[in-house]
DNA sequence: CCTATTCCCCGCCATA
DNA sequence: CTTATGGCGGGGAATA
């Protein structure tokens, strides 16, 4: 079972803290077929949490030197120098192999460990210029959500945490589980569009989606009828390569994610206008309302006129209607 | 709901 | 040798 430990910190803002102890700390092993991570929060008994409560710590920063990943999140906001005892935590962590992550400043520590020298990072977009002034080796970039550098992984500020959290899990037990995780949470398995807002390894980067033009592509052209073929043409791949490569960062098969699509835009066509249904469904796609039904049903359990009925939001000369219930 | 046909998917394996 | 690719075929899903 790999560790995966927090450190907990005097003073510590409690935002950063709820995604890794929901993301790591809550057993998915069912979605996994076996593993899960071991979740630990580490820190000096006592430890401040914001302003408001204290924490009862049950591992201290050793426990946190012994992990296997390493989470940081951000110190308290006026002392960006953090505790002597942390950062060596996190040093003797790093050279014992361990990944490191951080959230917002809590890149600051892995700076007074030394591990940003030379290296792309990035932290909250109004803390950057400090930590290039203290650290100019390091290629600070504040203008991603997270960059993954391997063995180091730095966020931006507070939700990005959340984003580099699921991007863990991404990468250690796949997209289906990383989004099943993000359902559960009731949180978008990635940013807006498909396409990556992070910056990945420096291999990553090269060897990197040829695939997310097509989703682009599809999204674009979700109205008209879209094959598995055209799609595989469009990322100038074989229809195999193309499946596993869907897999691989989206979680699902081509159909399937095409489905997904579909079913979204209906629902904000139900949402936002007086389309019929049939309508509706020339418009994502699915071509005859039968098909459209079927999927809705499928994905959200319920037929589109009752979600219309639930979520439809009027426009304002007709807001006096009686409000159904 | 049932049927027929087309389309998709994924393990397997050869290939680069 | 390791890694990514993609053709093939049977079984399953989608559509008409």
């Amino acid at each position: 079972m790999t560790v995966v430990a927090m450190a907990l910190s005097e003073g510590v803002p409690i935002f950063e803290l709820a995604a890794p102890c929901a993301i790591f700390g809550t057993d998915r092993s069912g979605s996994t077929g076996g593993g899960w991570y071991g979740f630990r929060v580490c820190g000096p008994q006592d430890a401040k949490v914001d302003k408001w409560f204290r924490a009862a710590t049950e591992y201290g920063y050793d426990a946190l030197a012994a992990a296997d990943t390493v989470i940081v999140p951000a110190c308290h906001d006026d002392a960006l120098n953090p505790p002597a005892d942390l950062v060596d935590a996190v040093r003797t962590a790093y050279l014992r192999g361990a990944r490191i992550a951080s959230i917002c400043t809590g890149a600051f520590v892995l700076g007074a460990a030394g591990i940003l020298d030379n290296r792309r990072c990035t932290t909250h977009w109004l803390h950057a210029a400090e930590l290039a002034r203290r650290h100019p080796t390091a290629e600070v970039d504040p203008a991603v959500l997270y960059v993954d550098g391997g063995q180091v992984l730095t966020s931006a500020g507070k939700a990005a945490g959340n984003d580099l959290c699921l991007h863990i899990v991404r990468s250690d037990y796949g997209a289906a589980v990383a989004n099943d995780v993000a359902r559960r949470l009731v949180t978008a398995p990635h940013r807006d569009g498909g396409q990556a807002q992070y910056i990945g390894s420096v291999e990553t980067v090269a060897a990197t989606d040829p695939l997310g033009p097509v989703l682009d592509w599809a999204i674009a052209h979700l109205d008209q009828p879209i094959t598995v073929d055209q799609l595989a043409r469009h990322a100038h791949l074989g229809v195999r390569t193309l499946n596993r490569h869907f897999h691989a960062k989206v979680g699902a098969s081509p159909l399937t994610w095409l489905h997904q699509q579909r079913v979204r835009r209906a629902q904000e066509l139900l949402e936002t206008t007086d389309d019929t249904i049939d309508l509706i469904a020339e418009k994502t796609g699915f071509g005859t309302s039968a098909a459209l039904r079927r999927h809705f049903a499928r994905a959200l359990a319920t037929g589109p006129d009752a979600y219309r009925r639930t979520f439809r939001i009027l426009p304002h000369k007709t807001r006096s209607a009686k409000i159904s219930g």
